[in-house]
DNA sequence: CAGTGGTCTAGACCACGTA
DNA sequence: ACGTGGTCTAGACCACTGT
């Protein structure tokens, strides 16, 4: 880790390249999800910096939410709790009440080629193999919202034959060792379909929340995208605009 | 600012005591927007704390996006450009092509005693007055969305004969020293009734996107209210989960 | 008590923008 | 050339956690 190994092109900062060092440490599996890291000063000693520059880089990547810092205990490689879970990546919340982990029912797999709308969110071309997941997911015992997911099917062997899961994204981990850090959505008032109306249980033309959803790794590479279809008489979105 | 001032109840870090002290002089009017603050090493001198720690107190008053410093320039108290605006405040896209500054268009000034909902909102008691507007925005020469904005009374005086205005959040900072620094938004589909469909020009029963947003200013105290009805045939909400 | 992250300092040097 | 923010260092000490 020499400070000038690129000196006159481009310039980065020592920090940066401790963070993609530590990147790559993550993302190939030299540390796995809860893991604990080295310390600050070993980490600095290894990597011929000074302590604070690892620190930098800890921060940015705590702030990625990549690791966990927990002071008189250590760093720790972040994993899909429940809570975080809850959190981050499930916006709905009941309108009253206690809120919960979504449940997930699966109701179909009716994977193959990707098509034009999946191919450009996944950055593969159109045709190409996915697998695919159609799923209820439940709020208590009411039907909140269904939806389909489409993965690659070559970056997820076996995912045809995978049964019920608690949380999907900490199979990705542990089947897979793909970490979803951030997502991006895009939302419709939408008009419900026969389909729409069968898997929720509500009227036909009847207005629904459509959340399509494309979700990224480490790397900030598309692993998977999906397209939801939410009633929102019992629940609404949650945004925070900061 | 002296280090051991609270020593034993809480321990507050030194660079938070400095962020507040910043905070303080930012809504107490010391620095304006766009107003250039001293450099890092006076404002060390003057609090009588190292530069690095004023550092660190200015780095998390820019995640905020209280601040904006520019490498080689200095560091300013940010302000309302439309850039920001179109990308922190105004979530809806269009599908295809260029994004553009939403036009408003007032339609009534409604104002009156707060609601149950606005008076929650804006944590006032329901009964106490609030300005409202009625308007529309428009994306080229369509109407997208229509919104009822209200506001506080006492915190707003004059607001009840303001004429048009190119951003409403650029006003609450010129006018009344309020800025803006963070809201939550929650969003629901619903169906048209009769109003929406006027405003919007869309038939009875079709769909539209409910956006309820509660805006904070930079003490996190809550300032505006605005219900939004939005088309989403052309547009769509931006959501990214980090 | 030992080990971890968290804070704070003082000082050096670099990159960037402007004059 | 100068002033600004940005990086980096080395070292001290504090706060928190578990043994």
């Amino acid at each position: 880790m020499d400070a000038d190994s690129d000196a006159k092109v481009g310039f980065r900062p020592l920090y940066v390249q401790v963070r993609e060092e530590l990147k790559r440490h993550l993302s190939s599996g030299r540390w796995q999800p809860g893991a604990m890291l080295p310390s600050e000063h070993e980490l600095a000693r290894e990597l011929g910096v000074s302590q604070g520059t690892v620190r930098k880089a800890l921060d940015e990547l705590t702030a990625d939410r990549i690791l966990v810092r927990r002071q008189g205990r250590g760093t720790f490689v972040a994993e899909f709790e429940e809570s975080r879970i809850l959190f981050q990546f499930f916006r709905l919340r009941p309108n009253a009440g206690e809120r919960l982990f979504p449940v997930s029912r699966i109701r179909r797999r009716p994977s193959g080629p990707a098509t034009a709308t999946e191919g450009a969110a996944l950055r593969i071309e159109p045709g190409t193999k996915v697998w695919r997941i159609a799923r209820q997911r439940l709020h208590g015992p009411n039907v909140i919202l269904w939806e389909t997911i489409a993965v690659p099917a070559d970056r997820f062997a076996g995912f045809e034959d995978v049964a019920e899961f608690p949380n999907i994204y900490q199979l990705y981990a542990h089947r897979w060792g793909i970490t979803i850090t951030s997502a991006s959505e895009q939302l419709r008032a939408v008009s419900a379909d026969k389909t729409d109306a069968d898997e929720l249980g509500c009227p036909v033309g009847s207005p629904l929340l459509r959340i399509e959803r494309v979700a990224f790794d480490i790397n900030k590479v598309p692993v998977e995208y999906r397209d939801s279809r939410c009633r929102t008489d019992q629940m609404y979105y949650s945004s925070d605009l900061t």
